[in-house]
DNA sequence: AAGTGGTCTAGACCACCCT
DNA sequence: GGGTGGTCTAGACCACTTT
């Protein structure tokens, strides 16, 4: 038994689902089990695959039916660069400063180091297709990361952290909220002073567990919206 | 048998996963089932459900574990009523408004629904103890919940849609943005006028995969921020 | 009343991990 | 080799929907 029967039928029935159509009834369990020869727990677990995916429900006393086609991709976790990348654009930097710089109480709290830790501390204006997409400001643990400042840090950070540290951000923590541009950040967004803006900020987890990265992530109202599909866990 | 077995089981294995530490071992599946008095696929059954929910997870040969808890789980798809109690705070609701209107344009796109199709739209103030939260507008394909609006809509609409009409939703997609609020919409959110909010979007799926619910949720930013756990997929 | 999916049993063997 | 979870069987009764 080097690959389980209940994935070889939920293969074979996924075939067979996709060359039907929304509302068809699917054979009823009883007889699948009979067909494939094999007993009707069985075909339960292959045809709970199928609704785990949203591709077929049941509905009791009744029947199993194809279920309307849908595409709901769960987030999953992507640098600046790859979300635009993703977008069709064309992701671009201008680095408007970089220094060492001890982690005020919100940092040094979202990031378990004791106040005054240093960081290093990267703002950057992000584009994409040549025009500013989001101003993001990212902070760092020095200690991990030594001369990170000397790299050129207008390209991927994330690129930047796996090619020379060796470290991958696995996992992370964001949150959404709203906020009223300033001055200065309107203009360097180059949309109207006062403009309601979306914000995102990230703590990034490493795959020891580490917490590598703050972010910081104002994004301009009208060039991006952030999509998300969820699903109800009973 | 009103509930199932599994159910009951699924229920005290989680108040006594949430009472031991992250890596400890569950007990053997068939200790479990010689202590419950069930077979050990009901038994298994139970555990499942922990294990869909990011709780524990088995390790073929070694056993079935506590897992690390807030481990990056996606979002998980909840209604307002849901969202609140999970914050610990108690929901409630304003009815602003409920008809029968036309679908304009773009709502009719999002719901795949021909334009000018009959809607019923919601308008409600939800509030966390009795404080406003955020504005919400629901549209819904009248033609699915004939005489919806004869129904109590100060409550939670999740809970109605399944007690009434056997519909859940049970995906969605979501999207996030910003805006500035309306004098209007700030009055009735008790925020100063201009005010910067967060909106969210959703489109919600029911099991058959269809399109059964718009939501537009503006929130007050100085009390609603989204969070979201989000993986790496290598 | 008949037929469907939902739950449950009491076993069995397999694949994998430990010592 | 002994123990664990993973798969599978051949039944049974229950809850629900439709005829």
């Amino acid at each position: 038994m080097t690959t389980p029967l209940y994935l070889n039928i939920g293969e074979q029935l996924s075939t067979e689902v996709s060359r039907m159509q929304p509302g068809d009834r699917l054979p009823k369990e009883r007889e699948l089990a009979e067909r494939f020869a094999v007993s009707r727990m069985t075909v339960r677990q292959a045809l709970s695959l199928l609704a785990d995916q949203g591709r077929v429900y049941s509905v009791r006393g009744h029947g199993t039916f194809v279920a309307q086609p849908h595409v709901a991709k769960d987030a999953t976790l992507a640098s600046f660069t790859e979300d635009m990348l993703a977008r069709g654009l064309v992701p671009g930097s201008r680095l408007l400063g970089a220094a060492e710089v001890p982690a005020p109480a919100e940092l040094a709290r979202a990031l378990e180091l004791p106040e005054g830790a240093p960081t290093f501390r990267i703002e950057r204006l992000r584009l994409a297709d040549n025009v500013p997409m989001c101003l993001e400001t990212v902070h760092l643990p020095a200690r991990l990361f030594p001369q990170l400042l000397d790299a050129d840090l207008t390209s991927s950070l994330y690129a930047l952290l796996g090619t020379r540290f060796r470290t991958t951000v696995v996992r992370a923590e964001q949150t959404f909220s709203a906020v009223r541009l300033t001055r200065r950040q309107s203009d360097l967004l180059g949309v109207p002073a006062g403009s309601a803006a979306l914000v995102m900020r990230r703590v990034g987890v490493d795959t020891r567990g580490r917490l590598v990265e703050h972010a910081e992530s104002i994004y301009r109202n009208d060039r991006y919206e952030f999509r998300l599909g969820v699903v109800r866990t009973p």
